[in-house]
DNA sequence: AATACGGGGCA
DNA sequence: TGCCCAGTATT
């Protein structure tokens, strides 16, 4: 074991890749990084990543900040509530911890946000706590080295792991490039498909390798279809304003803005129609004039969205739902909105 | 234990 | 297309 894990440092030392929350001890920024890198590839998170720490210096700063600005600067990052329980925690930090981070895993696990693999990491990258911070990365590498043909979803298999691993770390006090170790090793080494066994470290002692199971580990069982989601969209123009609403906290896109919408069965409902009946024939059809529509295709993990986006402009509204806003567009700028409705509005040249 | 929750990159 | 990414909260 001590053999291994000090092969496994010195590999990590020489091949990893440099990245800005690996050069600090800043339990805030290690915080940052690791929400931001929730199921999302360092790739995409780098530049957000710079941002955030770029706008909010402190964890205080973050919590004086209103929800809005945290989520206009996670835009099109997605898994809005990281945003939202990220600024939920800093106002808990700044409020009950007056700033300080805390230091210990249970206060860091309470976080809002914060689950078993986040408080794993920022104890040790932060800390140098003796854990064990098991990320898809090292389920994959643990899987295979130790041949563990468990299915990787189940509570069993990450227990058994975290107990293995644990004893490899053992009584070293490189917890914190431990966890980096065999975060990268799965990163760059141990990949979904054709892993870089030749590369490896650790190919001498892994059973997967010696068994040419590589392919078949790990196990994974889970597998959901998204289901279809038609959405009918009306981009609504008022000279140089438009109609937006904010979607409700209980959804897919919680608290981002859009364009007044419908969920359809088919999209190729009559518009004029489909809109008296969000409005309560608010709007005087005379008034209305169509400028045309276009149909978008959007993925999400668990839903395949079509949508139709009618684009209106209407002389003078009627009594139009209270949760309606209108915003010049310049405006538009400001709000946090998802993909789809960048598209949209690039659709309709909110802009020009 | 299962499901909701985004978006992008790549075979 | 489907898979998977430095996962968590809710049911």
């Amino acid at each position: 074991m001590v053999r291994v894990i000090q092969t496994l440092l010195t590999w990590y030392q020489e091949y990893h890749r440099k990245m800005p929350w690996r050069e600090t001890s800043d339990p805030y920024k290690i915080w940052i990084s690791e929400i931001i890198l929730q199921q999302t590839r360092v790739q995409q998170g780098l530049p957000y990543y710079l941002r955030f720490i770029g706008k909010f210096h402190t964890v205080s700063d973050l919590a004086l900040a209103d929800e809005s600005e945290v989520l206009k600067l996670w835009q099109g990052l997605g898994y809005y509530s990281r945003a939202r329980n990220l600024h939920k925690a800093a106002k808990i930090i700044h409020q009950t911890f007056h700033g300080r981070f805390p230091e210990n895993f249970d206060e860091i696990a309470l976080l809002p946000g914060v689950g078993d693999y986040t408080a794993s990491a920022i104890a040790a990258f932060a800390f140098n706590l003796k854990t064990v911070a098991v990320d898809g990365n090292v389920k994959r590498f643990a899987a295979r080295w130790l041949g563990v043909d468990i299915p990787i979803e189940k509570q069993l298999f990450v227990q058994r792991i975290k107990h293995e691993l644990l004893e490899v770390l053992g009584d070293s006090p490189d917890s914190n490039l431990f966890n980096q170790a065999i975060i990268e090793l799965g990163a760059t080494i141990c990949t979904p498909t054709n892993p870089s066994c030749s590369r490896c470290p650790l190919q001498e002692t892994c059973v997967a390798y010696s068994n040419n199971h590589q392919t078949i580990l790990p196990v994974i069982t889970k597998k959901l279809k998204p289901q279809p989601l038609n959405i009918v969209f009306f981009a609504i123009q008022q000279l140089d304003c438009w109609w937006v609403v904010q979607r409700d906290e209980s959804s897919v896109w919680a608290n981002l803005y859009e364009f007044p919408n419908r969920e359809v069965n088919a999209l190729e409902m009559d518009p004029v129609v489909l809109l008296d009946e969000i409005t309560g024939n608010a709007v005087d059809s005379k008034s209305i004039k169509i400028l045309g529509f276009k149909d978008f295709k959007h993925q999400l993990s668990h839903r395949s969205i079509q949508a139709r986006c009618w684009h209106f402009s209407i002389e003078v509204e009627g009594d139009l739902p209270k949760s309606w806003v209108r915003l010049p567009s310049a405006a538009m700028g400001e709000i946090p909105v998802h993909r789809l409705m960048e598209k949209m509005m690039e659709y309709v040249r909110v802009w020009k």
